[in-house]
DNA sequence: CGGCGGTCATTTACACTGTAAGCGCCCGAT
DNA sequence: ATCGGGCGCTTACAGTGTAAATGACCGCCG
């Protein structure tokens, strides 16, 4: 070790003191790059160049990193406004959701997992419900529409998340998957993955597909 | 240690050998009772009178035993077959599939977690196109509806989950997250919640709402 | 200026995880 | 009779979350 007085100093003055946002904002990267299962007490706090125990003087448990930066992760959605076109701010806030989601890979789950939201998931749910009841839907209506488009969102991310988006990725992965899918057992699941192996161009998007459905389907029940 | 002949003797007849079977077994009663994040290889092999290690004998790792009893959770959804009554058959499935997925609490973030799908999940995926496409649906139009029910179900099923399913229960907990909601910050979402702690009786099945916009929308687009 | 209390990083420790490596028993085949 | 392999066990290790105690520093108050 060098000479204590300077590293003293040098410490004082380059290391920036711990705090409850610093662990949250280097949890996150953490987590983006190696994925949630990977992020560990030690590692966060080897990133920051400090040891495990010190987080706890700022942050009471892993639970609470987890949900805190999945707060953050919610922060990054635009939030929908009041407006007559109430499906294009629908749809604006699901593609913005979605590309968020997919920055963060381990977050749609956590989204779905069920624990309390923090303040910024909440503004987010306000905000939505805010823009459906004000084209006249019933708060129980503007309720179940958001918990439809919202599943659908965090579904479709969800299994985005694990396949090849490009179509030539698509194609090969398609063609490996064949091979253990026998035709004799399951003719459909055959059909369609050859039909992916074959396919040159990416479909119509499934995610529009699926919004579009729901969205309309909501038009007509206001 | 009693008498080590006697203790052989009843062991070999008492005792039945391991196997995967027996394991998954096992593994899936105490994932149902205790949560999937609880299950470790000691208290599984504990379960069936047996020491950790052994199960590597049968089973690769402990990916492969929740592969496994998810593919067994799989196999308990009734299929739905050909008809006419396409739509019929889509909620009959839908609906089954919630009730298993709510008796395995852990298995719906499975599904949706993209690992490859086991035989079971396979003949389910399978049975589930052909019924779509026997009614006219393209492949792709069949994988994407799918997807989108499937998305669904999923989805309402986490989030029922992790809320109270009785309407009193239900008013219960509204009461009690009201004061985290204040009205100024969240408007909306405070007065949806007093909404909740109003009702007496519950409202209409979430389930069936966005299931039956999905079916309707897929209707028009066959 | 002296010391005192509080803040906060650290050290040590413990119970628990998945699983690699190797031992030894028993059983069935040669 | 012996050998080989299947299979349960023991031991071991690196890694996990976190409780408890230690100690360095800082600003405040007398």
């Amino acid at each position: 070790m060098p000479d204590p007085s300077q590293t003293q100093t040098s410490q004082t003055q380059t290391r920036l003191p711990l705090s409850r946002d610093r662990i949250l904002v280097a949890a996150l990267a953490y987590a983006d790059t190696h994925g949630l299962q990977a992020l560990s007490m030690r590692k966060v706090a080897g990133d920051l160049g400090v040891e495990a125990m010190s987080l706890y003087n700022h942050i009471s448990n892993k639970a609470d990193i987890i949900a805190g930066i999945t707060d953050l992760v919610a922060g990054e959605i635009t939030l929908p406004t009041p407006d007559f076109d109430w499906k294009g701010e629908m749809r604006a806030r699901s593609q913005s959701a979605h590309r968020v989601l997919v920055k963060h890979p381990w977050a749609a789950a956590q989204f779905q997992a069920g624990h309390p939201p923090g303040p910024m998931m909440m503004t987010y749910l306000d905000a939505t419900l805010g823009c459906l009841m004000a084209v006249g839907f019933t708060p129980a209506q503007a309720d179940h529409a958001r918990n439809t488009i919202d599943n659908h969102i965090y579904g479709y991310t969800l299994q985005k998340l694990t396949r090849p988006t490009r179509a030539r990725e698509i194609a090969r992965a398609a063609k490996k998957e064949l091979k253990s899918i026998p035709a004799a057992s399951y003719p459909h699941l055959h059909r369609r993955t050859e039909e992916l192996a074959n396919a040159t161009s990416a479909e119509v998007d499934d995610f529009d597909f699926g919004l579009t459905l729901i969205l309309d389907g909501l038009d007509a029940l206001r």
